[in-house]
DNA sequence: GAAGGTTTTGGTCAGAACGACCTATACCCA
DNA sequence: TGGGTATAGGTCGTTCTGACCAAAACCTTC
């Protein structure tokens, strides 16, 4: 067990540690990026989410954006503050508080992706964070542009509406969710269309912004 | 300047802070709560949010909760995790992260309170801070039960509609207004009247539930 | 005690948004 | 060249929203 003290007798934690919920979709689905197995450490075993401990000289969203350059190459994903857990004991190490990113990138990353909705035990308390990260990307979805991360390049409405299923559990009716899709104001047309197997071909759009936008869409109604 | 190390010779915060930003509704606005000024401290001058330094033993939620009631006498006030601020150099007296937390409470409560909107320059990145704050509540207040915090008792519409208009900065239509909260399902006639002065006397709601809720109530449309 | 003023509250109504459906378009494949 | 498939545009009925109107119920004043 570590310990930190500071000069003036305060408690201090012995790190700063940030972890980051990398979410795509894939398959259909959620999945969530994990780092490397944690068997027999100190994690309790399971995979663990990516993160590491925050430099003094370093705001926790750059520790976030450094670990994840390691791990995946990306150097600019969309990435957001989640939520701070330090509960005392989440750690067996010592007190490390851990600043918690939400993340979202597109599905061709490289890396150990697993299915949200059927995860095996996560380390620490790392599913409780993986909760709090999904509960935020559903609420968010319609607000912001958060699939920009998932959805960087061009794409069709098609395969915007596989990604906006995936992420809210429900079904879009094709046209319906076109017109909506483009009446929030996120995205615009590249005026190309792309031809993929039988069908007519598809428009592609972008994202106006890749950059966290919140508000600018309008409200979709939610039953 | 404290400093700070761990066995394992990581780099350590020297202390985590957590502050509170406490807000209500007075004169018609919303006000923030502030502890001592801060003249001549190391927060650079101005009014400081109140707040403390966690213990290992305690949840950062734990210590805002604690901070709150030696300085208010509230026991049980409406809390939630805000965002952490952990910028090298947000505090002079070497590295220590902040937890922000919201909380709402009553006007009645008492304490120095200063309007949101025309508040002189505070201590640390607490202006910072305070923005975070105002701008979750006015995203959250139709969503959820926030309004709880400051409207604990019973009270009628037009109060609730009072807060509304300050925390929106926008006049809702008395009729509905009713009508639309009513719909939410958050709040419940106790089946009581006030009568305060000329005019029709009022029904008095509650709200169903005291305890932090997410999205159960419908949503309005923005603008 | 009666009349007027004030505030709450329920109802109505037009415009906008939403969800579902239908049909035309445009491409691939046989 | 004709059939299959997927996208794109349009229509229609329902629901929601915002604004207004009027009745109800109380207080104050004459």
């Amino acid at each position: 067990m570590w310990t930190a003290t500071n000069s003036e007798g305060y408690p201090a934690p012995v790190a700063l540690a940030a972890d980051t919920v990398v979410l795509t979709v894939r398959d259909g689905a959620l999945a969530v990026l994990v780092a490397d197995e944690d068997a027999g450490g100190p994690g309790g075993g399971g995979p663990a989410l990516p993160g590491g401990f925050v430099g003094p000289d370093e705001a926790p969203a750059a520790t976030a954006r450094r670990k994840l350059a390691e791990k995946t190459g990306l150097d600019h994903p969309y990435l957001e503050q989640l939520a701070t857990f330090a509960d005392p004991g989440r750690d067996p190490r010592g007190w490390i508080p851990t600043v918690a990113h939400l993340a979202l990138v597109p599905p061709s990353v490289d890396g150990r992706w697993l299915p949200v909705r059927d995860a095996p035990p996560l380390a620490y308390d790392h599913a409780r964070i993986l909760a709090a990260a999904v509960e935020r990307v559903e609420g968010k979805l319609w607000w912001s542009n958060v699939a920009v991360g998932i959805l960087p390049g061009p794409f069709t409405l098609a395969e915007a509406r596989a990604v906006y299923t995936a992420i809210a559990g429900v079904t879009y009716d094709p046209a319906t969710f076109g017109r909506d899709l483009k009446a929030t104001g996120l995205i615009e047309p590249t005026g190309e269309l792309r031809s993929d197997g039988p069908g007519r071909p598809a428009a592609l759009f972008r994202f106006v912004s890749s950059d966290p936008t919140w508000g600018a869409g309008r409200r979709k109604r939610v039953r």
